[in-house]
DNA sequence: TTAATAGTGTCTCTGAGACAGTATATA
DNA sequence: TATATACTGTCTCAGAGACACTATTAA
């Protein structure tokens, strides 16, 4: 922003988006930590599975080009949503492309849904979910990218109530734990875990109860007015009490 | 990195660094949070005073580009460099840019030494050291990226030893315990902190001793074993164990 | 009644911090 | 000797985790 070279206009700027989401394959199996895949349909790395993404438009924010693109795969718009990093190494990609990487946090119901009715309209067939744990080959640096992303989830959720994006409306606390069993990849006690989550105070108890084959369970609703998370510098307010 | 729009040539690319460093201004006065500023030479915000960076070369790295300006800026190589942002609001630069922003930690005593050799070459005179705490008003968002550099140093120097990047290769425990004071805006208790530091690991003690008008303190070096801190998702060694 | 999950009580361990006390230099 | 800083010892408190125990539902 001081000096112009002659090349700056060599430069393209892309917008990518992590998606993730935790769902269950079947109603009794434990939730996954999953993302949607797009397979490309040109050339560099024709046909292998990438991230969603395009190109920035020069009158849309970064921010509003992530969500965009989320609609796009997806149909859904994001529960949470923050700028990952911004990827520009020269050799990346064939030709220079500065990737400015988003990721989100959808929540599982809503996927289910769109999944099936947005099957057969544009072109959805050409998107895929994967578990977080197996993934295929990927285009570009988007292995790297993707495990930066999966770094940030787990690291987050130790410090703030990111997870809470995955969950519905209303939900238990087993819910919410194996929400973030899933994520980190280990079991939570559920007592000491009940006690951090109340103490937190970002759960509003509800007085409805999901009745199943044992003993029913509370369902809890998101405290509104406890933010997520940091979201980075374009949010003041949180940054400045962290 | 998915469909072309026709107007992504209209978006250029800038880098820009956040420099910082901790210098006293007398030997006896408490050490204070700095960085250099750059008074613009051209519209917009002609005259007013920026942050250090540049248009991002066609061939070159994103890091590549902030260690450049950084060297333009002030002769020096940094102790700590790492990515913070990347800035793209449609509005905050009459033309489009986006600003992948780094954040820099250089040595006090370097800077010392090199702003009197290079006072007068090249155009130095545009460059003036401020205090974190009272800075002038400044072109661009650059006085919100500012903020966010210092929230995300004072929050990095609580789970890393990122502040050690301030220190020349040999000091003592109040230096060190001084530095975290001026970046923090607190008193911490000289007890405790030696504890914390020790128990670290990331200090190794020498021989010497610096002699003063009391009982003389030990030197201590660095444990270059232990990384100053997770830098990003390009150093995966480090982010896979965070 | 049994099995399984919901939810409570309580103990231990660890790390942060407050603060008293000892050691060693210069003036 | 006085004083300021270097460095050590120890107490308290809060949060994380292990784990025993009680409560409540459906089969």
């Amino acid at each position: 922003m001081q000096t112009q070279t002659e090349n700056a206009d060599d430069i393209r700027v892309a917008v990518s988006t992590v998606i993730l989401t935790v769902q269950r394959t079947t109603s009794s199996s434990a939730p996954v930590l999953s993302l949607p895949l797009v397979r490309r349909t040109r050339e560099p790395f024709y046909d292998q599975w990438a991230l969603p993404g395009g190109w920035l438009n020069a009158h849309e924010n970064l921010e509003d080009a992530a969500a965009r693109t989320l609609r796009e795969t997806t149909g859904l718009a994001p529960s949470y949503l923050e700028q990952l990093y911004a990827f520009g190494a020269v050799r990346r990609s064939p030709t220079r492309v500065i990737s400015v990487v988003y990721w989100a946090l959808v929540q599982a119901d809503a996927v289910a849904e769109t999944t099936a009715t947005l099957h057969h309209q544009h072109d959805q067939e050409n998107v895929a979910w994967f578990s977080a744990a197996q993934l295929p080959a990927l285009a570009f640096d988007h292995a790297d990218i993707i495990d930066y992303a999966l770094w940030r989830l787990r690291n987050k959720v130790g410090y703030s109530r990111v997870a809470h994006g995955f969950l519905p409306p209303e939900f238990t606390l087993a819910d919410l734990r194996e929400t973030y069993e899933s994520i980190l990849g280990k079991h939570l006690d559920p007592a000491n875990f009940r006690r951090q989550v109340e103490a937190s105070g970002s759960l509003i108890p509800t007085d409805k109860f999901r009745t199943g084959a044992h003993r029913p369970a509370r369902l809890y609703r998101h405290n509104s007015t406890v933010e997520l998370a940091d979201k980075g510098p374009l949010t003041p307010e949180e940054t400045k009490t962290p």
